[in-house]
DNA sequence: TATATACGGTACTGAGCAGTTTCGGAACTT
DNA sequence: AAGTTCCGAAACTGCTCAGTACCGTATATA
């Protein structure tokens, strides 16, 4: 996105720019591990087996790099299309939990750890990170808790905004502040003791 | 708690211990501001009129320095006893709504989030962290919810443990990430649209 | 083949900062 | 008063790291 690119390179070798990919995973890996100030280019160039001057070939700094690092980690979300759909908001919501996505969220928290820090001073890369990370599970909350209604399974009066953010907050702050694992069992006992109980049903009706 | 104190100081000019309270202050205040990596020695020596070695007589370390102010914050929390006992759960919950708590729940989280960062790095912090800042509050709302209980305004069958967290970990969300204002109205609707519903409770009781 | 650009690697520059040392002065003990 | 320890201020040391410059090599155009 924020790429360099200033005019005219007609000859010569050309940018090889399937390597973007490899160094842009990097930088998420090492972000991940040491936070974004312990983060160094030299870490990402090494990871990616790259040049550090061919990191700034292609990125005017380092904060650019972790910018459009946090972007392309939105890739590889949910499609809103392909949701499970079984019929009952417990089944969806439990269907939603797979060794995949767990995986998954735990690895996007840990790059959200490395990041807090800088929000504050990056708006923007705040605006990355939560739409990277967060608001793509919250949407499908959205969306399952939605169509819960209009079957007529929950109330109407359901305050879905807040509870589709139940989750990824409960996750996060277990992830940032507890360092506990979010775990199959931690999302059921929130789908059974906070999300189905506010909705007006029981943890039993599947 | 970390500080130091090597033997036998007899003669001579007495540390002035008052100002720890000022310096730890001025730690907090910068760390709130720039975060941790951020922060340096020179700051919140500036910030309490100290010199830079004055803060070294008493600290080993700059992680140390932090881990105590950190620790310091918790004092000036709840105490368990003189909480609100409005004789409704709904009551009590927005009777802690209150102009004051909500400036320093927001003084607090700042602090967490320039903490994030170092809570993988020094796992005592992350604990210190939580005491300090997110068990006060929980642990408010444990007992609230358990008088609701015992009184039969609620089913005793409620998950207190995971809906207590709810307030807690949706403020930080919401400060930590969307950097959005935690204010009387957000804390309202989280009442009436989560907490409520979950234990069975209409909005408008009380 | 000649030219131009990208590559990985390494060395360099300049700034920032943790932690130390030094100093003149202030405060306490005897 | 003499001796001791603390104080704030500022200079200093040593290291890390963002960003740049340069090298020999690889790959493209003409």
């Amino acid at each position: 996105m924020t790429q360099i690119d200033l005019s005219t390179p007609k000859l010569g070798r050309k940018r090889d720019h399937s390597r973007d990919a490899d160094i842009l995973d990097a930088a998420l890996e090492v972000l991940a591990e040491t936070g974004y100030d312990g983060m160094t280019i030299d870490m990402v160039a090494a990871r990616a087996k790259a040049g550090k001057a061919t990191l700034y070939r292609r990125w005017p700094s380092k904060a650019e790099l972790v910018i459009d690092a946090v972007a392309c980690m939105k890739k590889g979300a949910y499609s809103l299309e392909d949701l499970p759909d079984t019929g009952t908001l417990r089944g969806d919501l439990v269907a939603l939990i797979k060794p995949h996505s767990i995986v998954d969220a735990e690895k996007k928290m840990k790059v959200m750890a490395g990041l807090i820090s800088m929000l504050s001073r990056q708006p923007d890369l705040a605006d990355a990170a939560n739409a990277a990370i967060i608001e793509p599970r919250a949407s499908v909350n959205r969306v399952l808790m939605q169509r819960a209604i209009d079957r007529g399974e929950i109330s109407p009066e359901s305050d879905i905004e807040a509870l589709a953010l139940i989750s990824p907050s409960m996750a996060s702050y277990r992830t940032l502040i507890l360092k506990k694992p979010v775990d199959r069992e931690f999302l059921i006992s929130l789908i059974d003791g906070v999300i189905m109980p506010a909705v007006g049903l029981r943890a039993r009706a599947s």
